[in-house]
DNA sequence: TTGAAAGCGTTACCAA
DNA sequence: TTGGTAACGCTTTCAA
């Protein structure tokens, strides 16, 4: 056992070396056979034979062989250590993913849980993949986006609510969010307003800032801003119902659709009228927040496409030197219905 | 440039070479050292100068050449053409995800949109990924399997409506949430019951075997089932309502919670009673459906625990020739509320 | 038209 | 305690 096996011994994962022994070639014939390369003439015959040995092998080509002897991938890495939640979200995602595909990249998420950001940076490095999308999920620092370049990615792009040194930074400004929701409040004359932060993990890299835009937009009103909190339970909204007359309140913006829907609920259960005694407003204007009565009032968020995203990685892998011409992001509306 | 340049010329990729070369020993030294090689005894000083070294230029080690020369990787492939819409299944992911790093598998989703079984089997084969999960997006033929099994993967694991060939099938047989909701309509009285039909593409893997299991349980029972089809928007819901006493049906099992809660809104703004004049059952027991007033049935589906699949995934590697213990893979159960 | 050989970055054996 | 060296599977240049 000086040599590891593979496989349990009795199942050798065929090679090119196979492949070209039962034709009865050259393992260089093989790789030009198997790779249509163009600069090579080969026979009629001899492709026959190559392209018959391969499939009765069942010969797969080694792709980590090839990128080594290649010296770069086409890998595009996206880390994800969440699969995100909310269909805008995943709508964004899959649209990226089919965008990048139909450019030839291969498209891996990688979930690095529990890494902090410059471990998780150095385990994508050691994937070597072309380009680096981080959606957020995990905090580039500048060092981290100087290992994955200097560990051959062309582009690094981020997602996030602030520039990264280094990186092409497509900046998200979620506190535009926030600020939107409370403007919009603030415009209707309410003046005492409660902003829910989720209880649930991974949901503070949004609720975060859309509070701070929210705290900010009413800093130059004289508003008042209360933030709350509440998991995504029936029992947390009901007991934070049962105690909102005591708050002072007069609307709520509470972090997206979901949450608002199921404060809304607890609210009214409570015998709280909508929107009279306290006006209600969600964010990502999803379809169920529609059917509700009184409909919700949210912010509706426009986010770049994934096939522009797509394109932008392209063009920084052909030529990591250009600046990146700026993206309108996001961009958030206030969409009236009845809650508010 | 007989050479591929791996990188613009300037930014050479420090290879372990280069940190050898700069801490002025072997190469081999500096893989003991970086891997902790407990086999061998590097003195202290020699120690830190390669650690110096290494850290001074960025090294990060190449994964591709790493498992090459191992002969083997530690990559559990998790295909995902689409991330899976809903929270139900997209917990499920995170989870699995989670488990498996813990035990200390690369967790790699790789999409592979627009390809079929066996092409997509053949691509997953050239990342000669331990073990691949598929969570049945995309169908997974006997002779897929055949081609990730001979290309060196330990485990082939499906999970969806029927067994393959070749790999550890977890069955899940969404025949049973349609039967169930089916039942549960039948034995409250309901005897001309319409199933929902999505018309968004890649639910049809779900919607139709669901509507088999309701067609199966009204057959023994003399119930009429009548499919029908609608997408996901409003104006789409709101059509379907407009001829809905055309139709005449006393309930409608609705696909999932989501489209149970459009339909029940469009059919109330037409004025049909919920559920007097016709009941409306959902799946998935989201927690929205209990904010709805009446408050929706459901079917309520139990999904076997990222935790346990992980469990199996790493037990098949480690003996890939075991037979899985049969996982009780997803129990369905009706649960009645207000809307049947 | 085909083959021989070098080399991509790593690790592990064996020798010093 | 350390270094030389071969080998993993593949592509590509050069020579025949």
């Amino acid at each position: 056992m000086s040599q590891t096996p593979k496989q349990s011994a009795e199942h050798p994962v065929p090679t090119s070396a196979d492949v070209a022994r039962l034709a009865g070639v050259s393992r260089a014939t093989v790789s030009y056979v198997l790779n249509n390369t163009s600069a090579v003439r080969i026979s009629e015959p001899t492709r026959r034979r190559v392209r018959e040995a391969a499939e009765e092998l069942g010969y797969v080509p080694h792709a980590a062989a090839r990128s080594l002897r290649a010296g770069h991938t086409r890998m595009v890495l996206l880390p994800a250590a969440h699969v995100p939640v909310g269909p805008l979200y995943s709508r964004f995602f899959n649209e990226l993913q089919w965008a990048l595909r139909r450019l030839d990249y291969t498209v891996v998420q990688y979930g690095s849980l529990g890494l902090d950001g410059d471990e998780a940076a150095r385990a994508w490095a050691e994937l070597r993949p072309v380009a680096v999308v981080s959606l957020g999920e995990v905090a580039l620092t500048p060092h981290g986006v100087g290992v994955l370049k200097r560990s051959g990615a062309k582009a690094v792009i981020t997602l996030g609510p602030e520039r990264v040194e280094g990186a092409h930074s497509l900046v998200m400004d979620q506190r535009e969010v926030g600020g939107c929701a409370a403007a919009h409040l603030i415009g209707r004359g309410y003046r005492n307003i409660g902003v829910l932060m989720p209880d649930e993990p991974g949901l503070e890299l949004f609720s975060r800032p859309r509070l701070e835009g929210a705290t900010e937009a009413a800093m130059r009103t004289g508003a008042r801003i209360e933030p709350l909190t509440m998991s995504y339970d029936e029992e947390s909204a009901a007991a934070l119902a049962a105690d909102w007359r005591g708050l002072g309140l007069d609307a709520v913006y509470a972090y997206n659709d979901e949450y608002a829907m199921l404060l809304m609920r607890a609210l009214q259960d409570e015998g709280v009228a909508i929107p009279r005694e306290t006006a209600v407003m969600g964010a990502d204007d999803l379809l169920l927040g529609k059917l509700l009565r009184p409909r919700l009032s949210t912010v509706q968020i426009d986010l770049v496409t994934g096939q522009r995203l797509a394109g932008l990685v392209d063009r920084v892998v052909r030529d990591p030197g250009a600046e990146p011409e700026r993206h309108d992001l996001m961009r958030a509306r206030a969409v009236h219905r009845e809650s508010s």
